[in-house]
DNA sequence: GATCACTACTTAATCATTTAAGTTCGTGTG
DNA sequence: CACACGAACTTAAATGATTAAGTAGTGATC
């Protein structure tokens, strides 16, 4: 048990400190701050007055939650690094849906890392959410596990969840589309520009046996959409001629589209699967004295605002990245009707492949 | 009184339940959770098994704050409107700084809208944090005297908060700086580009009345360094050629720009107080048919990546926003000696303004 | 004048933990 | 043997609110 305060003074207002104060009951004092039907109106302005002058600011967030349930929280995991997340494009757009529902309706976003520390501990358990918005693609491991245990709210954004509510872009149909637009000038040779294809974290080519590892299932749909397009005209794209970066980073993205046009044969067209990745490919491009589209065409994914004010601006695929955002918030809060939402994609062409 | 449970079966686990079950005290499985050395290894082994296998997950969030009083979760509240600023360079920055910390440091970050909605509810009083990291200019009201009687650890951040520790840019010696290497070239016609020097939400030239109202005290440093190398470099700069934008967003920043250059006399040098403006001034430039540098020099803050590889690149003054974000979060979690950090800024002289 | 409805409260149980202080028991020491 | 000591627990008092159910008083209605 705690020692009772020494000077008797206590450390913190309190409902109960103040009830006794102004000589009304507790619930008296909870009604005023959170139930104005309960009383008389000008008695709930006398406590608010009072307690105002007292220095009692409101009920205690934690006490509050415990009693009801309720924390006014979501929390939003965010499966990529944390710290590199915020600084992402399409990451920040989703969070920019996000925040427009949520802060209007008065939820407060609570930042959570899905990476595991070393001991794998979770924050599933300790975060203080009503639910959760899980973004991006999770290993499976303790917090897989966990989110699929704590029994609260939650919906999936790109990522499939076993059983829960989820919100997607076709990722399969916007890779094959543009790759369809793009294949229609005949390329001779083709590079294929993934993102977290393998669970490496280094630059690579894919090796044949793990072109279909499932790390990454957006990557491995955009991956099939490409293909099937390549396919479909008469290319075979081999697993050497595919590429893929740990993180979509300038900097891996740079190292990546560096290696791809330096080798040989060097392609005429890169299937970047990120916009960074396509912005990095072309200023590499552009360094090594080679013409876009002239001498290398290039397409992306994502369609960020910086694809378009470039010379030679961003043919890419453009995906809702804030709709997301809004999307998943509604369907969170009940405010949708369907439970899960494929969001369509659209093709931008524009001068880095015509 | 709440109704005791029809089913009598609990809705959740709770200690209390595990240790009847398990036949110890609720202590004693408190301790296996959160202090391995009061007791054995092997007991605290088994406990830790049970509970999973009988699908308790650990402790309830809400009830240990409540009796820690402790949260591990960090409020940053965001003086602009939270959705803008996720999107926003130059607090994505700032963000991807703190997270580089609390995420190391097993903190989660909170986000909080600083702007009160109609009923001028405050969020500080109700968040469930152990403190706040504030960013951006607050307007003074409800909000504002809040984080000045919650009493809990706070660091704000390009913002002044009576008796509160702090983290800022010299904006004053940026701007004058910037100013000073643009002067060098005699220029015939100043625009100053300003970001919420008044008080508006529209696109607006600035009123003498108006002048050296403090409502963005960051902006109004910035203007007093321009103002200050241009009378030193024998200029006058009537309030009439100093616009505000009321956002930084990018169609503001275009607008405001706009108008600038069609206005008359049409400015040669054009000083912007963000990178954003600058960026937009010099698209809305291009579009005019103008040269920049050659009929009009353009002149940014902030420094944000997309200056660089755009043709021409701007000339901008550097500031260090993530580790505004770093310094801020060591501020708060005490790791750092001082508790007041003026962080330097540098030009970075590229092809807007040679 | 009894009944009823309504307002404006109060009472007290409950939410799920943590932790200082107390208890028990086995072991080493003078 | 007595005593101290530490390990391994248990006991029970907080932590600060919310809220269903109960109560008293007032006025209207039959």
């Amino acid at each position: 048990m705690e020692t009772a305060n020494p000077d008797n003074r206590p450390r913190r207002l309190t409902v109960k400190l103040m009830a006794e104060k102004l000589n009304v009951s507790t619930a008296t004092i909870s009604n005023a701050f959170n139930r104005p039907d309960q009383l008389s109106d000008a008695r709930r302005r006398w406590i608010l007055e009072e307690c105002k002058r007292h220095g009692y600011l409101g009920p205690n967030a934690a006490a509050r939650s415990l009693r009801t349930g309720r924390t006014g929280n979501v929390g939003v995991m965010l499966a990529d690094n944390l710290a590199y997340s915020l600084t992402d494009p399409v990451a920040s757009e989703f969070l920019h849906g996000l925040a427009e529902v949520f802060d209007q309706r008065q939820m407060n976003m609570l930042l959570l890392s899905g990476q595991e520390d070393d001991e794998h501990r979770s924050r599933v358990q300790e975060a203080m959410v009503d639910g959760f918005i899980v973004y991006g693609w999770l290993k499976k491991g303790r917090t897989y596990e966990r989110l699929l245990q704590h029994g609260k709210q939650m919906v999936a954004v790109d990522f499939d969840l076993e059983g829960c509510t989820w919100v997607n872009i076709d990722n399969y149909e916007g890779a094959r589309c543009s790759a369809e637009h793009a294949l229609k000038k005949p390329p001779v040779n083709v590079a294929i520009m993934g993102l977290r294809l393998v669970d490496t974290d280094r630059v690579c080519r894919i090796r044949d046996q793990e072109l279909f590892n499932e790390t990454r299932a957006i990557s491995v749909r955009r991956l099939h959409g490409y293909l099937d397009a390549l396919k479909a005209a008469g290319h075979h794209v081999s697993s050497d001629r595919i590429w893929s970066t740990p993180t979509n980073t300038h900097q891996d993205a740079y190292q990546a589209a560096r290696e791809a046009l330096t080798s040989s044969p060097r392609p005429d067209l890169m299937l970047c699967m990120s916009d960074r990745i396509a912005l990095a490919a072309i200023q590499a491009a552009l360094q090594m004295g080679l013409k876009v589209p002239d001498d290398v065409r290039i397409v992306g994914f994502d369609g960020i605002p910086e694809g378009a004010n470039l010379h030679p601006s961003l043919t890419t695929v453009y995906q809702q990245s804030a709709e997301k955002g809004r999307t998943a918030a509604q369907i969170f809060l009940g405010e949708k009707e369907d439970r899960n939402v494929l969001l369509p994609t659209c093709l931008l062409v524009r001068e880095s492949c015509p």
